[in-house]
DNA sequence: TGTACATCAGTGAACGCGCGTTCACTGATGTAC
DNA sequence: TGTACATCAGTGAACGCGCGTTCACTGATGTAC
């Protein structure tokens, strides 16, 4: 705990963790520039001297959830060098967890409310290498035989798709209970993924993500 | 044009129906009660004789999200009887249509901000309506041999999982222009959907899916 | 090592705004007799 | 058919609030000499 000095050193990342605890706590519609500025123990106009305005905070946020989501990717990859089908579900499944762990930061990490991407470069880029994750995995799944041959970003969208589409759903509570209470999420997201797949998916294999339970 | 009366009738769906287009025009953050008011040409105060609060306008908003989902999900079924494959692509055609016509309709439409359920039967019930017409599609998919067999609840959950998640990147700008700049929306759909089918999709037998152009 | 000064990250008062919601009211409607 | 009255959908003033953003300022920092 440092003591209360008149120059924060670090207010720029400090105000994004606050930005996204925010998000946690009251949702997006209950994120200000105000409430950030106030978290980091800052006034409310200190946050003008790093981000230009709120939804430059937001940009920032969005990158962040980008990085975090890029990083869980690179390290499945990393962690399963040799099992193709592995780094699939395990991928999918990091991809789950982030948004049940932290629905409103994930829904703002997809909110294109940041229009002009042309003004957020880092945003950019932080989006296209997560993207370029997902076309590892599907290119090494393709040589493998796990998923279909073919245009391997188009085969990268369709994956993509359906991962996102289960966990959409998923935090907009567009799951019926009487399927929740049957099953899972993780064997849902199993059964999800199995439509893409061109080798059975064993949940057995799989226990980590088949046993878990809700957060 | 009826001449301005004391009582206006039908405010309730006047309310309703401005909503949706205060969404289209100014986004998810641009609703306000005041400015649908407005819009019905009815004092800021007269809605709340028809909507417990702000919440409650929102919940019959995304129940008319659902009601034209179901709707159009319908007609498909009804056009094509006896074509599952086409009841299949005509559907997720249309989600992708409304989405791509009213992005922010779609997105409170599916937004779970809408937090009380409880509260709000109608939505429920459109809702698993909704639902009902994936499930029939693609109970009718597994009989013609176009899906995979299995419990059709999970099946549908798949489907739909594809096509909202397909329809989510592409409404929130995530699919890069390399690829939009290669191939329409609709192809991108088709190339989607066969990952899911057993049976190939020629895009030639979907030439107004496969041709349209961004909206 | 010591001092002058430019730089820059903070402060706090102030602005104007649109919002959700409440409340006492009033005008129109329709029903009982 | 005509009248009294209950009902209810509207009005308009008022409330308090939190917000984004600006601005003149001040305290701390570090660099040139």
């Amino acid at each position: 705990m440092a003591t209360k000095k008149y120059h924060h050193g670090d207010l720029k990342n400090a105000l994004i963790k606050a930005g996204i605890e925010i998000l946690s706590r009251d949702g997006v519609g209950g994120l200000s520039l105000r409430k950030a500025a106030q978290a980091a123990g800052v006034s409310h106009a200190a946050p003008y001297a790093h981000f230009a305005d709120k939804q430059a905070l937001i940009a920032a946020i969005s990158t962040e959830g980008f990085r975090r989501l890029f990083e869980q990717l690179n390290a499945v990859r990393e962690k399963y060098p040799d099992d193709p089908k592995r780094q699939l579900v395990e991928a999918a499944w990091a991809y789950v967890r982030f948004a049940q762990t932290d629905p409103a930061h994930f829904r703002v990490t997809f909110s294109s409310t940041v229009e002009r991407q042309r003004d957020y470069p880092a945003l950019v880029e932080m989006t296209a290498r997560s993207f370029g994750q997902v076309t590892q995995i599907v290119q090494t799944c393709q040589a493998a035989g796990v998923l279909h041959p073919g245009p391997v970003d188009m085969q990268a969208y369709s994956v993509w798709s359906i991962v996102h589409g289960f966990t959409s759903l998923l935090i907009e509570e567009q799951i019926s209970h009487t399927m929740t209470d049957r099953m899972t999420v993780g064997e849902m997201l199993l059964q999800a993924l199995s439509q893409v797949t061109l080798v059975p998916i064993d949940s057995r294999d799989y226990p980590d993500v088949a046993k878990a339970r809700r957060s």
